[in-house]
DNA sequence: AGCACGCCGACT
DNA sequence: GTCGGCGTGCTC
C-alpha cells in the first residue's frame, strides 16, 4: 500500500506529506525509516492506504514502531498545534515526544542498570548474616555491583532467601526522595474552594489564592479525589524553580504513583517517566510545560500552578501556550481544570471576569497574616551600593533575631555595563550592538541578548585603558557588597548562573534552609519558595521591570513584586517587605502595598483597552530575518497588503542576531480564528514568493520586546 | 533543512 | 583550462 509520511526536517518548506510504498503492516502515528534525497531519514506516518499520482514513489526501508507513538488524541492535537501556532507539523511531533522517541536520525538507546532492593522475607539467618543484612538494608536500594562488593560471600544467600532482589532498572531513572506526609487541617476558605470546584458543573476554574493561602493542599485534596475515582491527574508547575519542594510534597502524599517530568531530566530519565504514564503505572504526573503532552489514558483533573508564569509559553517553534493545550486536552478527556495563582495573568482573570472560567477565591493566608509592604522612596534616601539605609538597618535587625532574608535583584552578572573611564567606550556585542554584562566569576562578558561569551581582558579594546566605571549592579556584585556589609552572614546566591548545573537549584535551596541567612537572587527567588524563617524581603531595583517599554511590563512587575512579597512571613512570625523604588506613587506600587490585585487588574485593563492590547484583542508577531535589511523591506512591502484588514503595527527594525538583520510586524485581531487563518495564508503566500527571507511567527506573545 | 546543480571569478 | 564561491531549486 501507499502511505503518506511527514519527514523529520522541521521547515515550512517540507511541511507536507510525502508518499511512500510500504509492504509491511503499519499504523498512523508510527515512525518509519525512508529514503529521502538519497539519504535515510525518519518520518511519521500520517495516512495509510492513500492514492497518489506521484511517479517515482520509493519504498519504506523499515517500520520502526509496532504501536503508534502518538495515539489518536495526540495526533489530532499535533495537527491542531501546527495550525494554531503556525508551525511545521513535524516540529509539533518532536515537541510532543520525549527525546528518546523523537523522529530524528539518532535516537538514544535505552540503557539499563542492575539494582539491589530490599524485600520482606521470613527465612532464617544466622546472627552473623543478620548483622550484615541489617547494614545492607539501611543502604538499599544500591547498585548490584556495589551490593556484591559490600556483602561478598553473603550476596547469594540473601537473594536465595528472598531478603534482597535484583532488578533491571533503566539507567538514571528518577529517584524521588520521599519525606513524611504532613496533612494540614484545612481553613474554611480552603474547604470551600475544594467544595466549589468539586460540586460545580463548570469545567474550568481560576483559583485566585493569595501567597501562602495553601493552594498546594487544595491541589492535593482535589488530586486524591480524582485518583480515587481511578483517573489520572496532571499537575503542571513552572520551570524547575518550585519543583523540588513541590515534588516532595506530592510524592509524600502519593508515594510511588507519581511521575516527574521536567527539562532538567536527561533523555533516559524522560523516556522512563514517559513509559510510566503510557503503561498506566502512575496516577499523577508532576511536570513542567512539556508534561502536558504525556500519553494519558483517562485524565480526571489538570492542575496548573502559578498559571501566570512565563515558562508556560514555549519560546521556540512551536511557540505553544500551555494553557490552551490544557484546555484542548480537557475537552477530550472531559475533565476539570484548575488554573491557580496569587497573581493571575490578566488574560485568565479577564476570562474569569466574563464567566468563561469560574473564579474561586482564597483571600486569606493559612496563618491569617499578610506581610507588611513598605515602599522606600529612593529619591529621599541615602544609599550605599544601591542599598538604602532603611533596608540595611532592617536587615541588621532581622539577622540579630536569627531570621532569614531574601533579596531580589532581577539582574544577573556583576556589572550590567562595562564602560571605559578613559574613552567612555561601552563594551558591546558585535552581533546585537547591545551592552555586554560582566561576570566576575569567570572573567567573562556575556551578551544577554544572544548569549555570546567573550573573555574579559581588563583592557579597553578602543583605547587600551585599564580603568572602568562601576555603573549599575547585578546579583554577583550585590553578593560581594552584602558580604562586606554583613561579614558574618551566610549568603546564598541563586540566579541563572549559579543554577546551571544539574540539581544545583535544589542544593542551593537546601543550603539556604539549613544554614543560610541571606538569599540573593533574580526573579527566580520570587517563585514559590516556602521558608518559615524568612521574615524580610528586600527588592532592590523594583522599577527596573517598569522601565521596559512593553505592553505587559506593568503586569510582569506587579507579579514579581507580589510574588516576592509572598515569600515573607509564611509562618508564625510577621513578614516585612521593603521595596526600593523611585516612583512610589505608581499604581503598580500602590496595588502591591495593599495586596490589592483587583485594583491592579482594573487599572491595567484600562491601559490595555486604550492601547488595544491583549486581553482585548488577539496578537501575533512576525519577525522577518535576513542578512540584508533592504530585502526584508521589499518582502514586507508586498506581504503587508495580504494581511489586511488586520491591524498592523510596524514594521520596525529590531536588534540583529548573529549578523542577521531583523524586522518585526505586530498583528492584532478581534477574532482568534480570523488571525490564525490570516497568518497561515500569509505563510503559504510567503512560501510562493520563494524569497530567502525567513519569518518567525509568534502567536499570542507574552511580551513584544526581546 | 541539506544537498546537488549551475554559472562566473582567480589560480596551479 | 580547473577549483570553488554561494544563489537556486528540489526532495515522494
Amino acid at each position: 500500500m501507499k502511505i503518506n509520511v511527514y519527514v523529520e526536517q522541521s521547515t515550512m518548506e517540507l511541511n507536507k506529506p510525502f508518499t511512500y510504498q510500504c509492504d509491511s503492516n503499519v499504523q498512523v502515528g508510527c515512525r518509519v525509516r525512508v529514503p529521502f534525497r538519497n539519504k535515510e531519514y525518519i518520518g511519521i506516518v500520517h495516512e495509510i492506504n492513500v492514492q497518489s499520482d506521484v511517479t517515482n514513489i520509493k519504498k519504506v526501508i523499515e517500520v520502526i514502531d509496532e504501536q503508534p507513538l502518538l495515539n489518536d488524541e495526540l495526533m489530532k492535537l499535533a495537527y491542531w498545534m501546527s495550525k494554531t501556532y503556525v508551525a511545521p507539523l513535524i516540529s509539533c511531533f518532536k515537541t510532543m515526544l520525549p527525546p528518546a522517541l523523537k523522529p530524528s536520525s539518532s535516537h538514544a538507546k535505552i540503557v539499563k542498570d542492575q539494582w539491589a532492593y530490599v524485600q520482606e522475607s521470613h527465612e532464617t539467618l544466622n546472627p552473623r548474616q543478620q548483622k550484615v543484612l541489617q547494614d545492607i538494608v539501611s543502604k538499599c536500594p544500591m547498585k548490584a555491583s556495589v551490593y556484591r562488593k559490600y556483602t561478598k560471600s553473603y550476596a547469594k544467600v540473601f537473594i536465595e532467601k528472598g531478603y534482597i532482589v535484583l532488578k533491571e532498572v533503566e539507567k538514571n531513572s528518577v529517584q524521588i526522595q520521599t519525606s513524611k506526609d504532613t496533612s494540614f487541617a484545612l481553613t474554611t476558605q480552603q474547604k470551600q474552594a475544594i467544595q466549589t470546584i468539586q460540586q460545580s458543573n463548570q469545567s474550568i476554574f481560576l483559583l485566585h489564592g493569595v501567597t501562602g493561602s495553601g493552594k498546594t493542599e487544595v491541589f492535593l485534596q482535589l488530586a486524591s479525589e480524582a485518583i480515587s475515582k481511578g483517573k489520572q491527574v496532571l499537575f503542571l508547575v513552572p520551570e524547575i524553580g518550585l519543583t523540588p519542594m513541590m515534588i516532595q510534597r506530592v510524592s509524600a502524599r502519593f508515594g510511588t504513583d507519581i511521575a516527574i517530568y521536567h527539562s532538567q531530566l536527561n533523555d533516559q530519565e524522560k523516556y522512563a517517566q514517559y513509559k510510566l504514564v503510557q503503561e498506566k503505572k502512575v496516577k499523577i504526573v508532576v511536570g513542567t510545560r512539556s508534561a502536558v503532552f504525556m500519553p494519558f489514558h483517562d485524565l480526571g483533573l489538570i492542575l496548573m500552578d502559578e498559571e501566570h508564569d512565563s515558562s508556560y509559553k514555549q519560546d521556540n517553534s512551536p511557540r505553544y501556550v500551555t494553557k490552551d493545550i490544557v484546555i484542548e486536552r480537557s475537552k477530550v478527556h472531559q475533565c476539570k481544570v484548575v488554573f491557580a495563582s496569587a497573581t493571575p495573568s490578566l488574560d485568565s482573570y479577564a476570562r474569569a471576569y466574563k464567566g468563561i472560567f469560574q473564579l474561586v477565591n482564597i483571600n486569606q493566608r493559612v496563618n491569617q497574616k499578610m506581610p507588611y509592604i513598605h515602599l522606600i522612596d529612593m529619591k529621599k534616601e541615602q544609599t550605599i551600593f544601591g542599598l538604602s539605609q532603611t533596608l540595611i538597618q532592617k536587615m541588621e535587625e532581622c539577622l540579630q533575631r536569627k531570621e532569614q532574608i531574601i533579596l531580589l535583584l532581577n539582574r544577573r552578572g556583576y556589572l550590567p555595563v562595562v564602560k571605559c573611564s578613559t574613552c567612555n567606550e561601552v563594551l558591546t556585542c558585535p552581533d546585537c550592538g547591545i551592552a555586554l554584562t560582566y561576570h566576575k566569576i569567570d572573567q567573562s562578558c556575556i551578551c544577554h541578548c544572544c548569549g555570546r561569551v567573550f573573555y574579559f581582558h581588563h583592557e579597553c579594546p578602543n583605547c587600551h585603558g585599564h580603568e572602568f566605571y562601576q555603573l549599575g549592579m547585578g546579583t554577583e556584585k550585590l553578593e560581594e557588597k552584602i558580604s562586606s556589609l554583613f561579614p558574618d552572614a551566610h549568603i546564598v546566591r541563586m540566579d541563572a548562573d549559579s543554577t546551571r548545573k544539574k540539581n544545583a537549584h535544589a542544593k542551593l535551596l537546601k543550603e539556604f534552609e539549613e544554614k543560610g541567612d541571606i538569599l540573593i537572587g533574580t526573579q527566580m527567588v520570587a517563585k514559590g519558595l516556602d521558608f518559615a524563617r524568612v521574615t524580610l524581603v528586600g527588592i532592590i531595583q523594583a522599577d527596573q521591570a517598569l522601565i521596559r517599554n512593553d505592553f505587559s511590563s506593568s503586569e510582569i512587575c506587579y507579579q514579581m513584586l507580589e510574588q516576592a512579597s509572598g515569600r515573607a512571613g509564611r509562618s508564625e512570625k510577621e513578614g516585612n517587605v521593603y521595596i526600593q523604588t523611585f516612583d512610589p506613587s505608581h499604581f503598580v506600587m500602590q496595588s502591591v502595598i495593599n495586596h490589592d490585585y483587583i485594583s491592579f487588574f482594573i487599572q491595567e485593563m484600562k491601559y490595555r483597552h486604550l492601547g488595544k492590547y491583549p486581553p482585548y484583542i488577539y496578537m501575533c508577531t512576525l519577525i522577518y530575518v535576513h542578512k540584508d535589511l533592504k530585502k526584508i523591506e521589499e518582502v514586507i512591502e508586498v506581504e503587508k497588503e495580504t494581511l489586511l484588514p488586520l491591524k498592523i503595527l510596524g514594521p520596525i527594525v529590531i536588534t540583529p542576531r548573529r549578523q542577521v538583520q531583523r524586522m518585526r510586524l505586530v498583528l492584532k485581531a478581534s477574532s482568534k480564528d480570523f488571525l490564525t487563518n490570516k497568518v497561515n495564508e500569509l505563510m503559504t503566500f510567503h512560501r510562493s514568493l520563494k524569497s530567502n527571507v525567513k519569518i518567525e511567527v509568534n502567536m499570542y506573545p507574552m511580551r513584544l520586546e526581546e
